[in-house]
DNA sequence: AATGAATGAGAATTCATTCAT
DNA sequence: AATGAATGAATTCTCATTCAT
């Protein structure tokens, strides 16, 4: 299993390379079998077809960052520290992987039927340990009780979502860790004072 | 001239149509004609190829716009009034031509190179006549002297594009001039009061 | 008619151009068209189709020859003489239209059905008139009476097509016009002492 | 690699069919295709595009007639008798292939930038096989040492290539074979009494 | 499991030719 | 006679996918 995994994981990684420097239907198979080191024929062994691998990028990348994500907040306690962590590891991870964050933010995840993916369904376990986070908040009486969570959730994945696509939009070019603070208030101090704001997404 | 326009005017709304609906590279020529009416050697008679079709659509539809525009801001005064119908007359706009909006927001706007492209220049005569309404708005005290326009403009536009492609994003389920209020308001009124906040795009 | 002709003229000198600088399939009847600053419409209504421009070059350009050829053999007595003439002429014609030259020679004759071209058969008149000269010599006793006429002619036009093809496929580097003396003695006195030699065409 | 080969080879064999009777231009793919037994995108496997399955039938015919010369030199003695065989090798080469003859002598060597392309140098080293059999003529005294052998190949080379092709424009009606000695006699004797002739190619 | 040769559908693009004006 | 817009047949080439080894 182990090396079974392995050469799906090379097969993966070849891909995000490729299909992030040139987009799904510019980026070929027979590059991705390349820079894997693998034959085009052994893909279609772990991959149904060319928009199975596609898709499988954010599952596994989503796999990545969780169990990051878990370690980052191992042996930390109090729900504001762990949402300024993990706000701070969401924009750290897409500034390692830039590549990735262009594919998944400017061609996923705009696409018609996005949602209908299993990329997007791989999303769920993740978001529902950000949900746990928020519910621990309310325990505290960090976030009101009559808060709901679900809007709140929402509100913090977009906004970062925002912020990783208008970095990637503007070419990379200053800091997403810079943008840790901005976050933090406007999703959790602003929303009070600001009458006609229904959350960035 | 009439004659001859109509004919690309032709190509070009069966273009937005396709390529609203498939992107760029799983739209063909061949449908676009067929949609248009056309032979498909025709499309070559007046566009360079697929590339350049693809990208005339926002040459063509920013002129529709500015000209409607136009129409529009006709005999109105005051910079506060034309700044409001102006951002009803961009959400207005793009709720009214919703293939085109996915079209320029979700493909072309995201596209690594988009800046580089015609469809990007053809934006600047309209962004000009944004920057003289703004002009107007320092000239009547609305705006302050010491604002930088070229930052307000962007911060205009930008939200604007942000709303629309959240809009978009979400299905196309709400009232997109449901944001009129909004926009005014956090780019007029909402700079002052956020401390954090530098600006959407 | 002189205003006719000189539209059919415009077109051919633009198609010598065209055709002798990117061969038959590679030219453009819109290139010509721009070229000879007439609608494309218009190259058929003088010439059946493209095939038939191409073909129609060396008969325009035969007509050329043989008229300035009677010009330079005007008032000259003695075979010996015009025979010297004609083979400069010939020379010195290829020279000054090099790109006619390499059409002709490197496309048009090589091709396999030229024979049943209308350009080989407008050859014949100007054939005819090296024949004369051919008598003319055997009765100034200049050349053996029994000699085959028809093969001495084909010597002579064999040798200097042949001439010529070498130095387009030389890339036109040294002077045609050094050859006339070759020509003249390979053709008129290498005759009788090379006994294998059977013409070089 | 003889699997592999011998589909490149059918594939080559097919070409030479087609490109002979057509021309380049008139020639297809698809015929081409057909004609091997293989389907459109196989050629593309072997071959980078049109152009280069085109020149590359000079490059393989080339490897043909460098081996079997050799086999025909094999136990051979005596550069007199050497050079004697190497004319009627090439003649009955090309005799034998009247259809590569075809596509070699009247498209290709033909074509402006014909020095460039991989065909010809290919011919490398099969002329560099005649250089050495002039060389050992020098030695066993049968051509004078002061004689420049790269102009002495060239005219051989020259006037053989002159031979076919005049065979070709004749329409292949008679037996090459026949100039064997007129080749031999006119390069190794006919040399020093033609004052003018400056060889022919 | 891995391979990679073979496939062939599919698409963009070109351009000679026509024909209504 | 002249035009040039419109045509659409024709062709090259690409590449995801299959399958025999």
């Amino acid at each position: 299993m182990p090396d079974k995994n392995l050469k799906k994981q090379l097969i993966i990684q070849a891909a995000i390379q490729v299909f992030s420097k040139k987009n799904f239907f510019n980026s070929t198979i027979s590059e991705i079998a390349q820079k894997a080191n693998v034959a085009e024929g052994t893909i279609y062994q772990y991959f149904k077809n060319k928009e199975d691998l596609f898709f499988s990028i954010p599952v596994e990348k989503t796999k990545e960052f969780s169990t990051e994500l878990d370690l980052h907040l191992q042996g930390m306690s109090g729900a504001s520290n762990k949402i300024r962590k993990f706000i701070w590891y969401y924009l750290y991870f897409f500034k390692m992987n830039p590549e990735y964050a262009r594919t998944l933010m400017l061609e996923m995840r705009v696409s018609k039927n996005f949602v209908k993916t299993k990329a997007y369904k791989s999303f769920r376990p993740f978001a529902n340990k950000v949900l746990d986070i928020i519910r621990e908040g309310q325990k505290e009486g960090m976030i009101r009780e009559d808060m709901n969570i679900y809007i709140l959730r929402q509100l913090l994945l977009g906004f970062l979502e925002h912020i990783v696509t208008r970095w990637l939009l503007k070419g990379e070019k200053y800091d997403l860790l810079g943008h840790c603070d901005e976050v933090y208030e406007l999703v959790f101090q602003g929303i009070g004072g600001m009458k006609n704001f229904q959350g960035l997404r």
